[in-house]
DNA sequence: GACGAACTCGTACAGCGTGCGAGTGGTTAG
DNA sequence: CTAACCACTCGCACGCTGTACGAGTTCGTC
């Protein structure tokens, strides 16, 4: 019960199509973005990519080591101006502002971040050209060290705040005007214990939740360089 | 073939001995502690109870309530003194020393915490003592939330961060010399591009590691409290 | 035509969170 | 004294997970 020949399939393909590293990431990355951490498993991506759930192991030892990997492309989408480029404060700005909106684009990143060491060959970079531009601005042995640090801890502990806060109003199904009417009443059931973070709260939701996380990340960056300036050059 | 009165049970106890949500917590506390997320099960916590796996479910609806319940634990275990005992600038230096060493007790924290909303009890108390601490140091409004705020993406981004690198160390069976060694080492061989970064290693590596780490926090918290401090009562 | 490397993948295993429903002991109502 | 009820325990089972293993397929090279 052979096909005729002309019907048949052609010696499957010149070179064999097959799956590769970069295929694997890209797809996991997609999955991470849409939904999560726990929905990222290793037979839905390989699903995704139309192969055996194991044959993603020739290709990645483990499950962590391609979250490594995921990290690392992460690192690889944050600029940091040439400190000739701008001077320091407007490239610390603008580093700031773009690690903010990468993790934003990626909130998964902040729960898998904390657990590993992370040193992939764009970390390598990014860390390499903060590190630079902070010494363009005057800044040299520890103290360089820790003001980039310093800035990097203030940004990543913000952005995964917001995170937590975006995510919190994604998964609860609702707008996101709903969302906060909602958590003000629920604040008002609470607050008769707590005047002041009632209060909070009140302020909060009388602005647009997305200018409201901006500004307060601006504020205390704003004042985290102010603080930094004045050890520069010392 | 009973026994005499006086050695017999008294009634069975009074209430039959049961489990509780407090002795299921500190349970949890306890592998948490020592082994971290993935070491904590339903299954081994309720072994360690000498109960059945599904029996805890009675008294938590779920592993991640469980979760909730331990972070919310975390945040009662944090000073924040009061305004009048202490100056502005003293008390937040105070409150996050706490937050910091809170977190550095529980490395599992950073790892959960920015995945979900997380405002139980002690939570709130933490959230509305903080902002009493602040308004005594002369913010208001907006500048209030966001000055706490600030302070607290600080420490906890930098105490996470912390926590990566001491995890790091514990994980690799080796001592924290051999570890920074081994460390500076390998940053020297992937260094031949990026300069910057092994200079930065090869300073971090002349220290102690936790007087680097805390060198570290403290010379951006001084930073930034510098820099709110300019804001506040304007 | 044979061989080894590159790659795929079905099966299997141990572990996970947890829904379900049966069981059990203590208290209370009739 | 019995029966009903409640608070609580727990074995079983389901569907899911990461991944070790080894057999299978296709390729380029002699």
């Amino acid at each position: 019960m052979r096909e005729p020949i002309w019907t048949r399939e052609r010696k499957a393909s010149p070179a064999r199509e097959t799956l590769s590293r970069e295929q694997i990431v890209a797809a996991a990355m997609q999955v991470l973005d849409a939904e999560g951490v726990t929905g990222l498993s290793m037979r839905k991506l390989a699903a995704k990519l139309d192969a055996g759930a194991t044959s993603l192991y020739w290709h990645v030892p483990t499950k962590d080591d391609l979250i490594d990997l995921l990290i690392d492309e992460v690192w690889g989408e944050i600029d940091v101006p040439e400190p000739e480029l701008a001077g320091w404060r407007s490239g610390a700005l603008l580093f700031a502002h773009s690690l903010r909106a990468a993790v934003l684009r990626h909130p998964w990143l902040p729960e898998v971040m904390y657990t590993r060491p992370s040193m992939g060959p764009k970390g390598m970079v990014l860390g390499s050209r903060s590190l630079m531009l902070f010494r363009g601005g005057g800044f040299t042995e520890f103290d360089l060290d820790h003001a980039v640090s310093s800035v990097m801890s203030y940004v990543l502990g913000c952005a995964s705040a917001e995170v937590a806060t975006r995510e919190m109003v994604r998964n609860s199904g609702r707008s996101e005007g709903e969302w906060t009417a909602e958590m003000l009443e629920r604040a008002q059931q609470v607050s008769a214990d707590y005047p002041e973070m009632r209060a909070s709260v009140r302020r909060r939701t009388t602005q647009q939740l997305d200018t409201a996380l901006t500004a307060n990340f601006v504020y205390g960056l704003d004042a985290l360089l102010d603080g930094l300036q004045t050890r520069a050059r010392s």
